[in-house]
DNA sequence: CAGGTTGGCGGACTTTGGTCCGTTTAGGCT
DNA sequence: AGCCTAAACGGACCAAAGTCCGCCAACCTG
């Protein structure tokens, strides 16, 4: 198990095609992109399918499915804006998210901001963190490197593996929605649980010892 | 936000019907059982349709869905029996798993029981825990139970409700498929993991403070 | 501008989880 | 035993994600 660090954030946005797209698929992509948006924006996300957005773009469900490969995939699409603006606020924003600070306050300041993200798009993140496409998508990547790195810097000789995806999974979508739903909580509960949860490992990450 | 905790284990095997169901019912609840046991066991629970367990046990695709309600509950059902054993351990068994080991100790056995489990029964416990199922299932309702008596009990001032819930995604299939498969992870590995997560947070639980 | 090729297009098709409803039958009652 | 009814049965049906492949037209080349 060696995580590799090298060259951390190169291929941070989906990394482009060597070969220009033609006129008609950039075209087709805008469309599929717009009616999505709108019809979910209308209906709600669970109630759209891939053969109305299809149909609303006025394209044909190949098409669709060629250019975004499942609905999982076209739901991450359309918030890649948002999140570049998430990840280019951790990687070289201002502390306590970006550099700066130390490294446990910018991890509850990522989680925090992921929550933020989480509030206001949770139906289509919902749709785009389906199966397991999960934790192999790129921002999920991204969370991953960034959260090594953090964990590294603040206790170089405990390996952050395990650590790094527990985290993540406390700030998967469906646990998100789980706690605002069943459990009740509200966003700046689930923010303090968060900090108490990273502000409560802060003694364990040097030195882990068992309770008792 | 209130945790009820009166009569705490009383339903914990799923709930009888006060009717007794037909003969024909419960004779053909075991064979679709059976069929789906063999036919998973035999090509991997991804590869077999809900169609071919009910031809397989010989009765209509309707009758397999009025006994179970979905594909995740019918695996949910294959794994009852394991289930329950698991529960007893932990509810009435020896310690550390069982009464008697103090609370932390008890929490680390729970995970670890938990990991074995999943461990045995991947294939399958993924099938029973997608989408909303995963935190709405029995099991998980005895589970969060079980978190939160023992989180009161290391820590009676503290409201245990999210780290309850963050412990249980840790405890997720998804994560422990991931953890197994993408991560390279072995499930010693994963278990020392959970040992450290659980012992660091030790110090946090009884006075939670941000670090720095 | 004409021709060719190659990526893109679109919708019919497949698969599969889940539903519906007309038909059948178990089992209590007389 | 015969009847009656509620429960159970079963398979046709539906919705929706994803695949396939023959046709078309965008772009390059001459």
């Amino acid at each position: 198990m060696e995580t590799r660090l090298e060259l951390p954030m190169v291929d941070l946005p989906l990394l482009e095609q060597a070969a220009p797209e033609r006129a008609d698929a950039t075209r087709n992509r805008a469309r599929i992109l717009d009616a999505a948006r709108r019809l979910f924006a209308d209906r709600g996300v669970a109630c759209v399918s891939m053969d109305e957005i299809a149909a609303a773009a006025g394209v044909g469900k190949g098409t669709l499915f060629r250019r975004f490969g499942s609905r999982a995939a076209l739901a991450l699409a359309l918030l890649s804006e948002r999140e570049i603006c998430f990840q280019e606020g951790f990687i070289r924003g201002a502390p306590p998210l970006g550099p700066g600070a130390p490294p446990l306050e910018r991890l509850i300041a990522f989680g925090e901001a992921r929550l933020d993200l989480m509030a206001d798009h949770a139906e289509v993140l919902a749709a785009a963190e389906i199966g397991p496409a999960r934790f192999d998508s790129p921002p999920y990547a991204v969370y991953r490197l960034h959260l090594t790195l953090l964990l590294r810097e603040a206790s170089p000789a405990h390996d952050p593996t395990y650590l790094v995806e527990t985290l993540l999974a406390s700030l998967g979508v469906d646990l998100f929605l789980h706690l605002r739903g069943a459990r009740g909580m509200m966003l700046a509960d689930i923010k303090t649980g968060w900090g108490e949860l990273v502000g409560g490992l802060t003694g364990a990450v040097p030195a882990p010892v068992l309770a008792r």
